[in-house]
DNA sequence: GATGAATGAGCATTCATTCAT
DNA sequence: CATGAATGAATGCTCATTCAT
């Protein structure tokens, strides 16, 4: 069910790893991993300090991972896995309705983004700190969630019901906008999720309507 | 009457740097370490790299800035002059119509960051390199940009020819949205300057207008 | 009577190991260990680099083997198999004229030190490598294959076909002689294997003849 | 005077390093770590043992050298001193006779090999832990030497006093032979300087004589 | 102002080896 | 035999910053 990634399985390239204890630890390592990232980025966390943090020797932390920039890029994976199963597994793509499914979009991303927002700040952030091919990776699975917002868009103007000049622009739009809460927390921190998703819904569907 | 740069006025207590010598030298270490952050982030920038760039000798660097963190707080600095001129010397205030100023204030930020991607990416980037006390002084800068835009907002609503709930999220929503080409270059290099204002200019209208 | 080929016998004292299948496992590890040890030297080839390339996880491997340097030590064993067998094997010793004897020996060892020259080097290069006693042992069955030369020598003297000074010292330079290829690859590749022989035993030969 | 060899002189590529205090403390440095070098091999010897030897602290030694690799280069180089010298200095290239030549060089090579022949084995077994680049600057002046030698035979070739086939590999045996105490002196501890000069000599001339 | 020298703190990563299961 | 986990000890190297001359 779930497909492995490659980098994550497989450790010394021995047995398999399907070892939920494996798996665990190595969850424990990304989450604290995860926390001192975003609280002082990650070129000032060390290595000591995730071993700290979780309670694992800095030696063994080299068992469950290859590299520190293995940590982040893991991090990055499982932080992208939200905005996924949102579409996946929210029923949104089985949706009829454009529309709707915009709505749902739109709530659904201010939720993540809200509940997550640190994160996501972590992800503008440091995505530069990942080295070329692992960046890539990380970005198509980020393209993925753009392409799904995208073809909404799409099916919604060939049905009458948007007014989009290019598709693929607005979807860019739609998502960054949606992380505003994040990324200008400073600014934002008086409004509610309730009151946001508000907000955010008037807007987008004002500037997307026909 | 020398506008201070330096952020504590008066380096090493040795008398009026207003000194021309000291003031460009001081540029100089600014714009190449700004690169430097640029490529590689602020903390695997170290101030021998920014030495070599400069051909300063690191210890000598110590007599144009206190220590390292200055540099970032003076690069921001400086990153904020441009769109704070972009009001006060661009005539965007002496409008009257909201409208008409708005535009303006969209196709003046839109063009500064494009030209400006990578700077305003390295604002947002590393923001939270610095302490409280510095960001708290470069958020303040900030804020006058958001508020320059929410009187034009307000104006505009007064008037009836903005339909806005809120004026302050509108105003975040907006100077954000401007940043959309820094911040997700790597989904947006297709789009050319021009097109790009264009499609702000038509978005954020619709989602402004009355 | 298996000849034991571990320095110590009877690892972790288990029983007795003329099991094959042990020592097939043994020979492997040494086999690959060595590659290691010429490619990238001793020291730098780890345990962990020994497994990987055997196959064999690095906890096992001490099944196989007591430590590291036992490796070397056994490596170095096996090396000098081919010079003992040269004499033992090859009917040398059987031989009654000493020139022939000579030229037997010459030919002999430029074959092997041509066939083997990053084995040689890393006989040479590596030997400090091992602890005092396990280097004795080493230069023990080194001086046979010298006592060997120097028998020839002495018989030749005697025979007055030779006219040697001493031929200890004659036998060393022989066989030291004899490792040119292997030790000064870098100015010696252009050589083919029959003109080195020929090089060789025409400059042995005149150093050597009454 | 003395040309520069680009890896020496000029730290951090600022000002001249005729200083004599810089070159007096690197000097220092390859001393002791030549030292190490010689009793514990290179990969062996750590940095913080060549800070120890040297009473420097360590993060100083990369003041006055690159990194380690660069410390056993500038020793590889000042190693070869002495031969190149005996040749530039030492009056042999101005002799006429290729004979007096040719005993010139043994009884100097000897004498240097004898003097110096652990310096010479770390030559030989620790090459291989030079990068490429670096180990072809250092095998350029040992060819130089070789070279010499090449032309001292040839000459005594077209004068008939020597008889050889081929320059070049005598050459090369030659100054191989010549540090046979130092490769094989285990063997060789029984043999002072003059009797060990005495001996090459004789064994040499035979070899190389009409 | 340019230099030589230092310093306290730390970095990511690897090593050979062992032990209990 | 294979596996998970640990451990004591280093490794080469860099950091920002200071100070006296």
């Amino acid at each position: 069910m779930v497909k492995k990634t490659s980098s994550e399985g497989d450790p010394k390239g021995k047995g398999r790893r399907k070892n939920s204890l494996f798996q665990k630890r190595q969850k424990q390592i990304l989450t604290k991993a995860m926390q001192l990232f975003m609280e002082k980025g990650y070129a000032r966390s060390s290595m000591r300090e995730i071993s700290r943090a979780t309670g694992i020797d800095i030696r063994n932390l080299y068992y469950y991972i290859k590299n520190k920039e293995e940590i982040l890029f893991l991090v990055f994976e499982m932080l992208h896995k939200p905005e996924l199963e949102l579409f996946e597994e929210g029923g949104i793509l089985e949706m009829d309705d454009p529309v709707e499914q915009l709505r749902a979009v739109i709530s659904g991303l201010v939720e993540i983004g809200y509940d997550y927002d640190e994160e996501i700040l972590l992800l503008y952030r440091e995505s530069k700190s990942l080295s070329k091919p692992l960046l890539k990776r990380i970005l198509e699975k980020e393209s993925m969630v753009v392409s799904h917002i995208e073809e909404i868009l799409e099916k919604g103007r060939r049905r009458g019901a948007f007014d989009i000049e290019d598709t693929s622009f607005t979807a860019n739009l739609i998502i960054y906008q949606l992380s505003l809460y994040a990324l200008r927390n400073w600014n934002m921190k008086e409004y509610s999720k309730e009151r946001l998703t508000e907000l955010m819904e008037r807007n987008i569907m004002k500037m997307v309507m026909a």
